[in-house]
DNA sequence: GGTATAGTTTGACCGCGATCAACAATTTAT
DNA sequence: ATAAATTGTTGATCGCGGTCAAACTATACC
C-alpha cells in the first residue's frame, strides 16, 4: 500500500516522461535486487543491460544523481524508494503486457517475454488500464510472476520453492521463475505450466533431478529446471 | 507491389532498426507529401514534428545523407523510394494499431491516434502480423486511411471528395481524413462514421456549409469538416 | 601483510537529436 | 527594383547514453 511507497513528484503519468534507458535500467536494479542479494553490482547490471561495464557506471552515477537509485562506489547499486517505484510500475506494464500477449493475441508463453519488453515503456497509462480491466485485473503473468498494482503493491502469495519441500509433497505449480524462452518452451511443451498439479516423488542427492508426477506424466527434471518451480502446496 | 518498391537492404525486419526519431519524420514526411503537395517543406515538418525549424533543418541533412530523404535546399524535401518504403511500413502499424485499439481494446475512435502513435515504433513484426491476422486482413482504419500492405502497396479504393459531388448524389461515408481528435468525436457523436449511408442535400455556395442526410438525421456542417469527408458513390 | 586478480571507475571521445542566435536565400509587397 | 518579411541553414553548444583504454579499489590468496 502507499504507506511504504512514497509518491514519485506529482506526476500526471507516474513512471512514464522517463526515457527507455532509465526505465530499463531500474527495471534490471529491481529484478537483480528483488531476489534475496542486497545490492545490485555494474557489472551484472552491465551485462542484463547488454552494455559495457563502464557504461554500466557512468548511467548509475546518473541516476543516483537524479534520485533513482541509491550507489555506494565499488559495491554496487540499491533502488531508492522512488526508483523502486517506477521500477514496479514498468514491471507491472511488462506483465500485463505478457498476459495480453498470451491470452488475447495468442502468442505462447515462451514468446511474451520479447515483445512486452519492446512494448513496456511505451505504452500509455490508458492503454494499461484498459489491459488491466480486459484480463480482469490480473494477479500473475504468463509464467506465475506477480503484477504489481498501480501503487506498487504486490499481491499475496504462497508460493514456495518445488525443491524445498519433501518427497510427496502434492501441490499446484504456480510460478516458473525464468525469461529464458527455450527453458520455457521445454517445460510448456511438457505442460508444465502454472496451473498444473503435481506431486513431488523424488529428490535426487547432491543436485541431482528431481522426479515429478501430473495427472499424464512422471516427468524427471534437472536440478537447474527443478530450482525455478515454485508451488502451492496442497494439504 | 515490390516493382514499384524497391528493397530495403536486406534487413531481417524492415523499417526497424530504425529510431523513433527517424521513423516519425520519415512519417511525417510521407504524410505531408502525399496530399498533391510535392515537397514538404522544412516548417510544415518541424511543426508535425514538434521541434524548431533548424533542429529539423538538421534531421533533414542527416536523413538525406543517410539516404530517406531527397532534399533540395532553401526547397524542401521528399522521400526517396526507399523512404517512402519504411514511412509506409510506419503507417501501416500506425493504422493497424488504430484499427486493433478501436476494435479489440475498444478505445474511441477520436483517442486511437495518440496511443498508436506511442506504439508504432516499438511493435515488433511478429506483432504487427499477428494483429494483421486477428483483424482479417484489414484494409483501412476507424478513420478509414487505407492500410498499405507489408510491400508498401495500397488497396485500391473509390473513394471521392464529398464536396466535390453534386447535390442528390448518394453514397457511403469511407474516410474522415483528419487525425483531430476534437473533429472525431464530433462526427462520431453524430453517427458520421465510415460505413454510414448519407446523401448529399446541399451546398452553400462561397465555402459556406453542406447539408447531409443520413438514416437518421439531417446534418448541417461547416464547409472544412465537410472537406474531411470522402465517399463511395452508389448508383 | 604484501601481491595478484577481479571488479569498478575515470577520462577522453563519439553519434544522435535537439537548442539558440546569427546569417542567407527566397518571396512578397510597394 | 528594391526593401521588407518570411523561410531556411549554419555554427556553437547541450544532454544523453554509449565506447575504449587506463587508473583505481577491494578482496582473496599465499
Amino acid at each position: 500500500m502507499s504507506d511504504q511507497m512514497p509518491d514519485v513528484h506529482p506526476n500526471q503519468n507516474n513512471a512514464i516522461s522517463l526515457n527507455d534507458a532509465t526505465l530499463h535500467y531500474l527495471d534490471v536494479i529491481y529484478r537483480l535486487t528483488a531476489t534475496g542479494t542486497e545490492v545490485a553490482n555494474t557489472t551484472e547490471i552491465a551485462e542484463n543491460m547488454g552494455v559495457s561495464a563502464s557504461g554500466a557506471s557512468v548511467m548509475l552515477r546518473r541516476l543516483a544523481e537524479r534520485g533513482w537509485v541509491q550507489l555506494t562506489r565499488y559495491k554496487g547499486a540499491t533502488l531508492t524508494p522512488m526508483g523502486k517505484r517506477v521500477a514496479l510500475r514498468t514491471i507491472r506494464r511488462h506483465r500485463l503486457l505478457e498476459l495480453f500477449l498470451h491470452e488475447v493475441m495468442k502468442f505462447e508463453w515462451h514468446e511474451v517475454d520479447t515483445h512486452a519488453h519492446a512494448l513496456e515503456t511505451s505504452i500509455t497509462e490508458a492503454l494499461e488500464d484498459r489491459m488491466d480491466e480486459l484480463l480482469n485485473h490480473p494477479i500473475r503473468c504468463p509464467h506465475g510472476h506477480l503484477i504489481p498494482a498501480k501503487d506498487g503493491s504486490l499481491p499475496i502469495v504462497k508460493d514456495v520453492r518445488l525443491v524445498d519441500q519433501c518427497v510427496g509433497t502434492a501441490g499446484v505449480l504456480r510460478l516458473v521463475d525464468t525469461d529464458n524462452s527455450d527453458w520455457l518452451k521445454y517445460l510448456g511443451d511438457q505442460g508444465l505450466k502454472p496451473g498444473v498439479n503435481l506431486k513431488l516423488k523424488e529428490v535426487a542427492p547432491y543436485g541431482g533431478p528431481i522426479t515429478i508426477e501430473t495427472q499424464q506424466h512422471t516427468h524427471n527434471l534437472g536440478r537447474s529446471l527443478a530450482e525455478l518451480m515454485f508451488v502451492e502446496v496442497v494439504a
